[in-house]
DNA sequence: AAAAAGCATTGATTTTGGTCAATGCTTTTA
DNA sequence: TAAAAGCATTGACCAAAATCAATGCTTTTT
């Protein structure tokens, strides 16, 4: 159990093993069906939780029905609403599994309590939250300065997964843009 | 000196007098003229820069010659090229002074023995991060939910003091327009 | 096994933002 | 202080993506 959270975790901040069960105290598994919600808008964001199996995403719906897919997640990432969970706020985003799933749940005591005990913990954040950001400033790069084929073209090399396991208006609505758009731009690419 | 750094450390992570002392000897001050570089795209960012006084930009230019920016960095705000100050790869942005700034600058080997050093760097550095990170996601979700007038309408209520002292071409290359397209939306905006 | 819902694709049309070009300011530079 | 460069605005035109609509699959649900 939490094999690969472990992994990840050793990966940034190798652990002994006591440390390793101590941790295991502050964690809960949980399971999810394809469909179910790990969050809903308006819910405050109790846990982060670290995806040991399936794919989830992070995504609001705007007044006109609209919905914008802002994460996506699979296996070895972490999804969550970052700032409900850190302020307590009501969560501006719904999140929900695209495929069942296998979770590890860290709840906000958990969280706190174990960045005040274990500095190890507040390292592996660090890197969780760095890898985050810089992952989020290549998105944003791409869009704000790629042309629609080179941003499609340059999300699918770097995440072939997704590309693979998530139905392909999902990708459209992660871009910012319809599924008939993203259907043409995928053609054009194929007939060149 | 220091004095905005030592305030936004504390709000972070209260120190001693002693800490602060021994932080100091860590940092380095540099002025920069407007229009001058602070990194320069291809070369390595070898330092992470909290900005005391000023206005920086964080921004790259593309094969057409558009410029992009990525970042804008006022006082209490920092700036770098993370990826490159983390990796030691070669930038991949930019950054110039928007007004003459006044910086405090940590390098890559202070940073790293400042983490080993002192847990409360961490949770400084831990906590910046996180700031950048949900600022950021702000910003992705206004690009990829939001008409541009909103948009426009977001950027300016959050950043007043941006809208002020930036020229518009440049907060227009920031949201991913042409300086016409904004010129139009503050139009429309303004005559409602 | 049949019905319904969800999904990707394609076409026709409309809307939005980009491009090109010109003008009048203001700020730098010589 | 004169010349030049930079900047915001406006207009006419063009290109790209959104919208609306229809079709044929596939997957889910009953």
């Amino acid at each position: 159990m939490y094999e690969l959270f472990f992994q990840e975790f050793n990966k940034k901040a190798p652990l002994t093993g006591e440390e390793e069960t101590l941790i295991k105290t502050y964690l809960t598994p949980k399971k999810l069906r394809r469909k179910q919600y790990l969050l809903q808008e308006g819910d405050v964001c109790k846990a982060i939780a670290f995806i040991e199996k399936g794919a989830l995403r992070a995504y609001s719906v705007d007044d006109s029905g609209d919905t914008h897919i802002i994460q996506f997640g699979l296996e070895g990432w972490i999804i969550s609403d970052l700032y409900s969970f850190l302020t307590g706020e009501p969560a501006t985003y719904n999140i929900d599994a695209i495929e069942d799933a296998e979770l590890v749940l860290i709840s906000k005591s958990a969280h706190e309590e174990l960045l005040r005990k274990l500095p190890k913990y507040e390292t592996f954040t660090r890197l969780n939250i760095t890898g985050a950001y810089l992952a989020m400033q290549k998105r944003l790069t791409s869009i704000i300065s790629s042309p629609l084929e080179e941003r499609y073209a340059g999300f699918s090399a770097l995440y072939p997964e997704i590309v693979q396991r998530v139905p392909q208006h999902m990708i459209a609505a992660y871009m910012g843009l319809t599924p008939e758009t993203l259907s043409r731009i995928r053609r054009r690419i194929s007939s060149k």
